[in-house]
DNA sequence: GCCAATGCATACGGAACCGTATAGAAATGC
DNA sequence: GCATTTCTATACGGTTCCGTATGCATTGGC
């Protein structure tokens, strides 16, 4: 009996975090998605109650991205500096990272939005821990590295210098290997 | 003969520098601002010819905010590691920061923005690298010292992780230490 | 106190956008 | 094919905002 829908949520939701990534939640407008997508938002009221409800799918969307289906990813790799490095590959991958940025910044005038992005990033930094645990004993260390690395994900992406006769990747690189070194604090 | 300026240029700018650091650029709007200032829109377009103009004025007391003012004040320490904590002190200084976190993510969708971030930066990370080389041989370690202590400015304001017994400005302190240390690299 | 000048309040037209109502189009089950 | 269901195009009212025009009111010079 039915008509298909034409326009899925699915759709409607790749469209809104596309926006909200360039532009921020304010940024998110029904009738341009519409317009990009193609059609009117004559289909938008019938999948979403109205504009906050839709913003809440996006966080939804962006939440289970960023957590579950990373992490699943992740694990069945032996090394711990390689499933480090996979995390934090996948955690900020090309299309996940300026939603990424752009929930930051969303968070810093929301407090739903904060409260999310703190489950998301406490999920995220007790695998960080339990990974440098694998090399280093000292907790204070375990938490300064879990930091930095926490912090070099998202600064990377949002620093703007060169890095003389370097490329950003490089630069990346050397502090990588930096944060993972072990020939200062010894394995127990 | 003329009247004086109720609502100076500077008036505004500090308003708009609020909701630019608060909303992102979309979320700059002179009636808004009209509002919040106890005025309204009439004297803006006096003083600046249109939104755009305005938010190149924004652009231009950031940029002198964060680079000039900082520097000039941090200059006379003797110490390096005093400096290249009291510069990440005032270039990322409570008021100042989160107008920085809104231009690095206005950036990334202006070419025009992103210019001028870049030259920012790169007066950063070059008296960075600076300060680094007097504690440090190693320029691959300076690079990768550099970038992570700039991140770690950046990433501390922006992630929302906890960090278990310890506060933030703990962890961050534990942060800064470790890029600090020398006893793994030696000095020249 | 009056004149001239200038900042700002008020009012307006136009655009962008939200959310609702209604009617038409498309597809499925029969 | 037809009826029924459901998605979506169209149209509308209301709100917010930009930019302009005009008039008032406040101020400094005399």
């Amino acid at each position: 009996m039915p008509a298909p829908i034409r326009t899925p949520r699915e759709r409607w939701v790749d469209a809104g975090l596309q926006a909200l990534a360039a532009h921020g939640p304010i940024g998110v407008r029904i009738e341009v998605l519409a317009e990009q997508l193609g059609v009117t938002k004559g289909g938008f009221y019938g999948q979403f109650a109205n504009r906050d409800d839709f913003l809440e799918a996006l966080l939804d969307a962006w939440e289970k991205r960023s957590t579950d289906d990373v992490l699943a990813e992740v694990e069945g790799r032996d090394d711990a500096r390689e499933r480090i490095q996979r995390a934090g590959a996948l955690t900020f991958a090309k299309d996940l990272l300026p939603i990424d940025l752009a929930v930051r910044f969303w968070a810093r005038s929301d407090r739903a939005v904060a409260a999310r992005l703190r489950r998301v990033d406490n999920r995220r930094m007790t695998y960080l821990r339990e990974q440098f645990a694998t090399l280093i004993d000292d907790p204070d260390e375990i938490e300064a590295r879990s930091t930095l690395a926490f912090s070099l994900a998202i600064g990377q992406q949002l620093m703007a210098a060169d890095h003389g006769p370097r490329s950003r990747r490089q630069a990346v690189a050397l502090a990588t290997s930096a944060l993972l070194s072990t020939d200062r604090a010894r394995r127990g």
